[in-house]
DNA sequence: CGAGTGACTGCCA
DNA sequence: TTGGCAGCCACTC
């Protein structure tokens, strides 16, 4: 076997922590990198979702500026199937979305 | 080991 | 509100 499940160490954390976004909530990178303990690496949460392992709520995963993935059309229809707000310019309202972890 | 790249973030104009 | 710049970390060549 010798074969890593997941290529990160955190990557069954975070998708834990995906997975555990409520409908019609959204979080940032950097909110889910701060939960796993490393507030600076917002890029490898990033790049871990991007690998896109197991089945989870990817959509609802935004940068801080409430932007989309680049190259995911599909995930505005996701997000905008679950009720999420978008701003005139096609980014999420964090304000309303983002989700608290707490709450 | 060094340089380039990226589904990022925060600050400033 | 929007856009540009620098900083950070991990991966790839």
């Amino acid at each position: 076997m010798s074969r890593q499940p997941h290529p990160h160490p955190l990557g069954e954390d975070l998708l834990a922590l995906v997975d555990a976004i409520p409908p019609g909530r959204v979080a940032t990178y950097g909110q889910l990198a701060r939960l796993l303990g490393r507030p600076q690496n917002a890029r490898l949460v990033a790049r871990i979702i991007a690998q896109g392992e197991g089945h989870h709520p990817y959509h609802r995963v935004v940068n801080s500026q409430g932007r989309l993935a680049p190259q995911w059309e599909e995930q505005e229809a996701l997000l905008w199937a679950e009720g999420l707000p978008f701003k005139a310019n096609g980014c999420v309202d964090l304000k309303q979305a983002q989700w608290d972890a707490e709450k």
